[in-house]
DNA sequence: ATGTGC
């Protein structure tokens, strides 16, 4: 793949062969030392109808279903543009809430082993069913994909506050439930509130180092605070409604005279019914990601309330597995277009009208979970941020999780993060093995990247007190 | 990511 610096952390990939716009990567060499078949991904998606501007690759990049993870794409809606669902990734609305606690390290030190066995008890993970709702009635699961956390502030599982501070305010309303299959529904009914496996987590956190003072003041974060980070999607009822819309893609693609490089590419129109249907069904999962971290928070909060009297106040939720319909100036020109980000993170920048109002002035808070027992991040969008205002979503694997399981046992790493002083409570010991810190990059240079290439701006670093796991 | 395979 030939690679062209433009300047220090952006590459160029010139178009050729069925490219209708370049590639660009944002990363430094070293972060792209075996990115060659991700970076392939990043040239098939610049072949897509309607892409517009480039076809973006974030310092994460890594392979992943058609599209690279760490990839962002958007398509002009009114020009035939695409949506495509390996673009979103089968875990829809995956992403991260961070709640700041009214109370510091030391503070908390003498409950902390009371809080992490309460969380325990308290937050359903691992694979396979199990949630902290137990849906009462056949409409329920619809109001969630309708409402989201705002559903489920109603119902007294958070505070109106929380709302505010919700990517789209908790829910999006163009969620459309009758293209949610009934095996999606089934699957997601018995999963509501639960953190799931991999690299989903929950977090006690403290607050290591500010970088930006007046940022991390506006986002209600100091350092030595305790925080809770919560990082979820939504279950197999996301996973299920991309495994339909990819294969009602790959069927009615010919119909649209549209052929792309890789069937896991599967696309149509954004106007096409099929186009709608996944939209719809799209939003709707990502409601039920959005109120599935609702409810964990929630938990979370009454567990922080009666085994340590300490409050937890949302500082934000944002996804990174998301198409959004956004309207951005394009060669000078206002064009809407759906903006696809797969583990990629949104990053408004400051004076952006979407934002609230009380973080208006200081962009949007842009999370970052790290890998288990190292460290994880808060960044903020800044003026002029390239690839449709997105950053980067994490560390990004290097080893595979059979690798990562050879590498070592659970029970080693249980005893080495413990020795660090890291509470761990594992659903299962294979589970935590294959999530050690060795087997991704390191995060901090993924950050680094993303900040040197103009993506976001490093507000605060963060690391684990306690962890939960699947 | 995922009732960890079609």
């Amino acid at each position: 793949m030939e690679l062209v610096e433009e300047r220090p952390y952006r590459f160029r990939i010139e178009p050729r062969g069925g490219m209708r716009v370049p590639g660009v990567v944002f990363a430094s060499r070293a972060l792209l030392a075996d990115a060659e078949e991700s970076l392939k991904q990043v040239v098939n998606v610049a072949t897509l109808p309607g892409i517009v501007a480039a076809s973006y690759a974030m310092p994460d990049i890594h392979w992943g279903y058609g599209f690279p993870i760490g990839g962002v794409a958007a398509t002009d809606v009114d020009h035939g543009g695409v949506v495509s669902p390996g673009g979103v990734g089968f875990d829809i609305s995956c992403g991260v809430r961070l709640l700041a606690a009214d109370t510091d390290r030391r503070a908390l030190e003498p409950a902390l082993p009371a809080v992490m066995d309460g969380l325990d008890r308290a937050i359903p993970r691992g694979a396979g069913p199990g949630g902290v709702w137990h849906l009462t009635g056949p409409g329920q699961l619809e109001r969630i994909l309708q409402g989201g956390s705002r559903y489920a502030v109603e119902q007294g599982y958070g505070e109106e506050r929380d709302l505010m501070r919700c990517e789209d305010g908790g829910a999006v309303a163009d969620a459309d439930v009758t293209r949610v299959s009934e095996r999606a529904r089934e699957r997601g009914s018995g999963q509501v509130g639960s953190l799931g496996s991999a690299n989903h987590f929950l977090e006690v956190q403290q607050v290591a180092e500010v970088y930006d003072e007046t940022v991390a003041a506006a986002f209600g974060i100091a350092a030595g605070q305790v925080c809770v980070m919560i990082h979820c999607g939504s279950r197999g009822l996301g996973h299920q409604i991309c495994t339909d819309h990819v294969r009602a893609m790959d069927r009615a693609m010919t119909r649209y005279g549209i052929t792309v490089p890789d069937r896991q590419l599967a696309c149509t129109p954004v106007h096409s019914p099929e186009g709608r249907a996944y939209l719809g069904a799209m939003a709707a999962a990502a409601n039920y990601g959005r109120a599935n971290r609702q409810l964990l928070s929630d938990a979370a909060r009454r567990v922080f309330r009666s085994a340590a009297g300490t409050r937890l106040s949302l500082v934000y939720d944002v996804s990174h597995n998301l198409a959004k319909a956004e309207t951005h100036t394009v060669a000078g020109r206002r064009r809407r277009l759906c903006v696809h980000r797969k583990g990629a993170t949104r990053a408004f920048p400051p004076g952006h009208p979407d934002l609230p109002e009380d973080l208006r002035e200081f962009g949007q808070p842009v999370l970052i979970p790290g890998t288990m027992g190292t460290a994880s991040y808060v960044l903020t969008g800044v003026p002029g941020g390239d690839a449709f205002f997105s950053t980067c979503h994490g560390a990004g694997r290097v080893m595979s999780r059979h690798q990562a399981a050879r590498a070592v046992t659970g029970t080693e790493l249980r005893a080495r993060l413990e020795a660090g002083g890291i509470a761990v409570r594992p659903r299962s010991l294979r589970g935590l093995s294959e999530e050690t810190p060795e087997a991704y990059k390191d995060v901090g240079e993924v950050v680094a990247a993303s900040e040197s290439a103009g993506l976001c701006r490093t507000v605060a670093r963060l690391v684990p007190l306690g962890v939960l796991k699947g």
